[in-house]
DNA sequence: GTGGTTTTGGACCGGCAAGTCCAATCTCTG
DNA sequence: CAGAGATTGGACTTGCCGGTCCAAAACCAC
């Protein structure tokens, strides 16, 4: 069973609309039939393309919107190098988030986390990627001199991909990107901190 | 139309079991014979106590969870005026989450955020008690000195909420804790950042 | 244009799960 | 203990949705 240049066309076109569905305004659950109206397809061709049935082209799906959260902030995230870059970059998420409001494709594919086998397989290898974006680019802030060496760069890029994560969830809830901003700012803020010489003042030292 | 005492009891069995049920091995999707199943109640009893269906139903869990998320928190989360109180704090997040694995009673909840109409607000009030309480914390620690003054309260809270629902997100797909615990680390050391007298060194100033 | 292959359309099936209904049973009050 | 009202059990209805199937149409190579 081989596709033709045709029958590609078609199988793109049903991940296509599956996704743009997903990520617009009323995704909730996604019946085949959702799909079929909005790609202009029938069951036959769903099933042609994807065997395995709603799974697999929920799958693939998630695969294809991967890509799209990581190219979308390119080109800035490949070059966190400077202090205006991580800025550029910020102030792209935040725009970025802002105009998709509630809807978010990640988070609907997390949803389906517990129910599309292989899902968390593919949230876990995006988020992976994207933290060795934000650790190179903390790495070269370093290898300036701009950043502390003493700085965690893991454990810092880290935090960045939980605080868009936390962000992007709270956005989800509440409508608002100022949590995910606040977030950003502070991490941001805290990278560009120097280190101290010695423990001022009273309480413990401020490096753990 | 009235209940009596052994009515509320049963109401109060169907909400337990039903959360029980969110919170263990296989959500997913909840079916209202789950939720019978595990109650031992029937379809009778569900309509009779819950009589938008299966949509009341999720909604009072959901309240009902909210509820034991800031209990659990307990009476950390409330005494937040000591570097010790936070690390307890910490400890006892990290170790509740880690128990409690991929299962996230609030995450079930956010999966439902557009599905059932009036989750979303149960949420946001959760988030926004959440948050009041890690205010008052920071402040406390302000008034003793401990926290620098030119820190935006409101701001670092809502970066700590940010940071828990993002590691907590990242805890459900990756079934791993380290995430939660960076963020966490990273923003009390930051909490415990002193003012600086000028910028050191190249690069901007530190403080935004 | 002919035959083989791919593509398409859509009728159909089967199961599952939400929701309805009512008769039987229990419980509380007077 | 009588009767009203609350509670319970579970059969039944309904509609949706994933998935199957196959025949018609389109396409392609020779």
């Amino acid at each position: 069973m081989t596709f033709t240049r045709k029958g590609l066309a078609t199988r793109q076109r049903i991940i296509d609309g599956a996704a743009e569905y997903l990520r617009s305004d009323e995704p909730g659950e996604m019946t085949l039939d959702d799909v079929r109206a909005v790609t202009r397809t029938t069951k036959g061709q769903i099933y042609r393309y994807f065997p395995g049935g709603k799974e697999d082209l929920l799958l693939e799906v998630a695969k294809y919107e991967s890509e799209r959260v990581l190219d979308e902030q390119q080109p800035h995230l490949g070059r966190l190098d400077s202090w205006e870059a991580w800025d550029a970059w910020r102030i792209a998420l935040i725009a970025r988030y802002r105009a998709q409001g509630r809807q978010c494709p990640l988070g609907s594919l997390l949803n389906q986390v517990g129910t599309v086998a292989g899902s968390a397989e593919v949230v876990t290898t995006l988020l992976k990627r994207w933290q060795v974006f934000i650790e190179r680019g903390i790495a070269s802030m370093q290898e300036q001199g701009e950043v502390r060496h003493d700085l965690d760069v893991e454990k810092m890029a880290a935090a960045f991909i939980v605080g868009i994560q936390g962000g992007v969830n709270v956005l989800r809830v509440t409508g608002e990107t100022t949590h995910l901003e606040s977030m950003l700012d502070i991490l941001i803020e805290h990278l560009r901190e120097r280190e101290r010489a010695a423990a001022p003042l009273p309480g413990k030292p401020a490096v753990r």
